[in-house]
DNA sequence: TTCATTCTTGACATCATCGTCAAGATTGAC
DNA sequence: GTCAATCTTGACGATGATGTCAAGAATGAA
């Protein structure tokens, strides 16, 4: 290999994906990702094509790291203790930063009619794993639930922690954020 | 008053209301609005000043329809049903269209970061006011439920109904979203 | 050391959007 | 009917983003 590349590639990926974590896949540009990376905008365009391959490839990093916190903090302890740590772990995760850089999967969720497939997929494919996670450590406790409903309830829980990154955007304190989780594990998980 | 607008200033709105709806904020542009409505972009620059007070406009329009409707959903039969009513309408608020519009509201406060306040304060304005709505319709209910429970109970609810919007965009079907509402509904109302 | 290959750089053309403005059209008031 | 105020129209310049390219720089291989 002769003319070699002069940047560190997961260097550059993880400064991107802090980018697109802040300003979200539309509203970042190739040059806030060359300014951010010290890398001309050229240089990206010729090792990446364009703006979306790079997010694919900071969204598959960031996938990995959520879903394994999330399976992390999931298996702590029983169901209901599992389940306070992942709501934990979310809301830090959507309040850290100065400002708070929100969720990108909701983020990006939320552009879905100006993206590519290959982004709804990643963004679906986030969701949908993140229930599998929720759904396997639910039905392991030791409640009389059945697999379909457990299901069903990771369902209910994945779509609550959507909210709550909507509710983030909107405003609402990492506290407050806190507060309605812990009423809604109570109401969803003290019971049936 | 010489010179008279020539165009009907509700119809504008309203037709902006469904552009803003279709496009989001940041995504509709003027010439968007001039097209959809027929008025020239330098007419509603005259009329309007910018996008931003246009969109104003139609969102407040969209706020008072969608409260409206969300109490008289609410209202409708004991908590319980009126949860359900209340559901029922504000899925298909989020999957009519084609292809489905989403959430206005939700749409709105993911671009938070990139709005004025005075769009900030309209989308926390909706959601406080939604869950006033819904803390006295629960509050009112049979249930020895204290008010304070029942806001904290009505904030929960709020922030589900955000994430069933976050989940349509992620391309959940109107039928999967029931379902998950009507999953939460037994486990949260059900009891307590 | 030389060379061929790849990367890097800065400039370029293109495009879409924005906000403004002067000239013309319209219309209520008198 | 005339006039003055307001609205409408189409064009303009500015801005910022995109994607491409030719020329130069860097480097592993021979």
């Amino acid at each position: 290999m002769v003319g070699v590349r002069q940047f560190d590639e997961d260097e550059v990926v993880a400064t991107a994906l802090d980018v697109f974590w802040r300003k979200g896949l539309h509203d970042a540009t190739m040059q806030d990702l060359a300014a951010a990376t010290g890398v001309q905008r050229g240089s990206l365009y010729n090792a990446y094509g364009d703006k979306e391959a790079i997010f694919l490839r900071a969204f598959d990093r960031y996938a990995e790291q959520f879903l394994e916190a999330a399976g992390n903090a999931l298996a702590q302890g029983d169901a209901a203790s599992g389940l306070k740590n992942f709501f934990d772990m979310i809301i830090v995760n959507m309040t850290d930063g100065s400002p708070p850089r929100g969720c990108l999967t909701t983020r990006t969720a939320l552009d879905a009619a100006i993206s590519s497939t290959d982004v709804q997929q990643r963004v679906q494919g986030v969701l949908t794993r993140l229930e599998q996670l929720i759904g396997k450590a639910i039905s392991g406790a030791p409640g009389k639930r059945s697999v379909a409903d457990a299901n069903r309830l990771a369902r209910v829980i994945v779509t609550f922690t959507r909210g709550l990154a909507v509710m983030e955007r909107a405003g609402y304190s990492r506290k407050q954020l806190r507060e309605s989780a812990t009423t809604f594990i109570e109401a969803v998980v003290g019971n049936a």
